[in-house]
DNA sequence: TGAAATGTTGGGGCG
DNA sequence: ACGCCCCAACATTTC
């Protein structure tokens, strides 16, 4: 019986361009393709797959499958604890060699290191970076602190190598036709029903490798070219969109960087908008390796005395804000584009985040939940530290003051309105000048759109001045008692 | 990658 | 022509 080398697909759902993958097809053995979904080792204990990543992983897994069958390989689908699954492949399949992509997230961490403590002496195990761009082990500060302010961050990152670029994908030479005792992907219904509300995600995204490659090439084509000012506006199609498919590994941020690099240089393309974009992914790079170092970042406040804040939990409020009723139409418009899309643009994430947690004083974490379920890119280092970034309790926070005024916000990012329209059907035949706050439409104003506050739409569930006052004083007080 | 409050400046109306 | 006031525009400070 021949030697097998096992392949286990984590996040990094591609083939191009994947280095471990790579190394598992030169190994000149045949290759046996495994994914394994594991509930309780993706993420962390607080942190089951959500909803949206469901639906975007079954699709993911399906053109993955279908890639791998072109070439007369087989993506073999099991579900259940890693560990053992593996165990069941290595003992009975004849594997000498497993290889896979390092991953950052703390359940991650802790299964490859029960991999490595169980195998290491019997078998070759490989594992190699590709999620990020930069390891944690690389980037830290002269006295050898890892970084906790983003700007130091980034430029020490930028002054590492980026990771080259892997030749196009080669099959291994040593095909493995044989099916071993897969799952069917239907039955682990990852997809919704009763109800299925993935129908809009459908006219969005297109999971996979090649609806990665197509995203990319399509913003390069077309909001690149101004993304620096581009991307602070929600009303356009100016930003790459290419979060879920980084999240799941269908593109690689290496791929990413040289292509939009080579792009600037041979289309002049101003550098202020490649540094914008760059900085972007550093933000990514970022989130990942503050979760890795501090593995408690999706569920506690990472200034510790954040512990002791004292939020308002309130379930009306919580509601209102899931439902996009809220009163506010930016604020509105981006919680449905969130439930119907699965995606909300960045802008009105800082935006509805500042709302919840300064305007609401509902915790931090009650928002990361939401999002968590309800995002196609849901990631639970970028999520986190995004949400703590907002609240004032993370590395490198908005300072407490800081407050989004919803209004103001609409009307500089939304200047025509036409994002809030698109989301909030009620408003949309409000005049510019109110759009962005209903409440001071006067009555033939409100006639004439067909709207009655509080009927079909809701009147502010809290006043942005009295949002504002009780969030300043809520958290200067904290501020005042803690120190 | 904030917004509001407060301070400063300077042009123009007006007695 | 002058002083005074108002206020817009911009700058700085504060939350």
């Amino acid at each position: 019986m021949t030697n097998n080398t096992l392949f286990l697909f984590r996040n990094d759902l591609r083939l191009n361009d994947n280095t471990a993958l790579s190394a598992a097809c030169q190994t000149n053995q045949p290759v046996i393709f495994l994914y394994i979904l594991d509930e309780k080792a993706t993420n962390d204990r607080y942190h089951d797959i959500g909803s949206a990543s469901r639906w975007w992983l079954h699709h993911s897994l399906f053109s993955l499958s279908i890639e791998i069958e072109k070439f007369g390989g087989y993506l073999n689908l099991r579900k259940g604890n890693t560990l053992k699954i593996l165990n069941e492949f290595i003992d009975k399949e004849n594997i000498n060699k497993l290889y896979f992509s390092r991953g950052y997230q703390p359940l991650e961490v802790k299964t490859e290191n029960e991999i490595y403590a169980r195998w290491h002496k019997k078998i070759e195990l490989k594992r190699y970076a590709g999620y990020s761009l930069f390891e944690p082990e690389q980037i830290h500060a002269a006295n050898g602190q890892t970084y906790k302010v983003y700007t130091p961050f980034w430029k020490a990152c930028l002054k590492q190598p980026i990771p080259a670029l892997k030749n196009k994908f080669k099959p291994p030479t040593k095909k493995t036709r044989k099916k071993f005792r897969s799952d069917n992907l239907k039955d682990w219904k990852l997809l919704p029903s009763k109800p299925d509300w993935s129908k809009g995600f459908n006219q969005y995204w297109c999971p996979g490798e090649q609806g990665a490659i197509h995203a990319l090439n399509k913003f390069l084509n077309s909001g690149f070219f101004e993304y620096d000012y581009g991307r602070n506006r929600p009303d356009l199609v100016a930003t790459s969109r290419l979060s879920a498919h980084l999240h799941f590994g269908e593109i690689s941020p290496a791929r990413i960087w040289h292509e939009v690099k080579n792009f600037t240089n041979k289309h002049n393309i101003d550098h202020v908008n490649l540094t914008s974009y760059l900085r972007e992914l550093g933000w990514r790079e970022f989130s990942t390796h503050l979760l890795f170092n501090w593995p408690e970042l999706a569920n506690k406040p990472f200034k510790k005395e954040y512990k002791t804040f004292p939020w308002r939990r309130n379930k009306k409020n919580l509601t209102a804000w899931q439902k996009g009723l809220t009163g506010y139409p930016i604020v509105d418009a981006g919680m449905r584009q969130l439930w119907y899309s699965g995606w909300m643009h960045n802008r009105v994430r800082m935006i509805v985040a500042s709302f919840l947690v300064k305007h609401l004083l509902i915790p931090w974490q009650d928002g990361e939940k939401w999002f968590w379920d309800t995002l196609v890119d849901a990631d639970l280092a970028n999520n986190a530290a995004s949400w703590q970034w907002v609240a004032g309790s993370g590395a490198d926070a908005a300072p407490y003051f800081r407050i989004f005024n919803p209004i103001l916000q609409g009307k500089k990012f939304d200047p025509h309105g036409n994002y809030v329209r698109e989301w909030v059907p009620e408003i949309r035949k409000l005049s510019n000048d109110v759009v962005h706050e209903p409440w001071l439409a006067d009555k033939q104003q409100l006639s004439n759109a067909e709207l009655a506050l509080g009927v079909n739409y809701p009147k502010p569930i809290v006043t942005h001045e009295n949002g504002r006052t009780r969030a300043l004083s809520a958290f200067k007080k904290f501020k005042s008692g803690s120190n």
